[in-house]
DNA sequence: CTTGTATATCGAACTTTTACGATATATATT
DNA sequence: AATATATATCGTAAAAGTTCGATATACAAG
């Protein structure tokens, strides 16, 4: 978060609904994803979080990737499965740095 | 900023680095538009923003618009002149609000 | 009331983003 | 090995954003 290309590739990942929804739901996962057999330890596998946004699983899997290319989440490939949780320290880091530059 | 709506239509704003810049430059209006021969009360009169970017006059006005839609700038009308200046207020309320929904 | 200046709006070209279905890759199961 | 499942990537079409020059509007000055 030191230089401003990043600042810009998250604040671009941010100015989606669909993936701020998919950040907001990964901040209390037992709630939004209560269904998911395995233990939040991890985080949350890509096709609850498809199921959930209700969009293909490309387009799920496309914003995903934007949030994980901009440090807001971080995964966990465990098996054929790919989990996804928040970056807290990355996300504190953007908002300490916007907080400071805008 | 109560709602998501105007949320999103911030965010949105600020995803565009020129805008970032302008809101930048407003900070330190006597710093960054010293030619100014008016007093910055009021903020920075539009053209002077437009010279800075480079971009044209047009590309400059709808940026402009974008950041006075969003709420993160104010605008007061003297003569001919457009003057621009940051609304602090909003600005803050954003910085909460994402803070805290983030 | 004409001319000039400041800004906004329009219309069009171009680029980027979003979304989808289809396919590829990787892993697990039989 | 063959099949099934989870996810990513590809190709493409549609939508949104960016940019420009040209024009419109609003005000000021002569």
């Amino acid at each position: 978060m030191t230089d401003n290309i990043e600042l810009d590739a998250v604040i671009k990942a941010l100015a989606h609904p669909v993936r701020r929804q998919i950040l907001a739901w990964l901040k209390e996962p037992e709630r939004w994803f209560a269904e998911q057999p395995t233990p939040f330890e991890a985080g949350v596998c890509a096709g609850m979080i498809d199921k959930k946004t209700g969009l293909s699983q490309s387009t799920t899997s496309a914003h995903l990737a934007t949030l994980h290319r901009a440090g807001l989440v971080e995964t966990q490939k465990i098996g054929q499965w790919i989990y996804y949780k928040r970056n807290e320290a990355n996300i504190r880091a953007f908002l300490d740095a916007i907080s400071t530059s805008l």
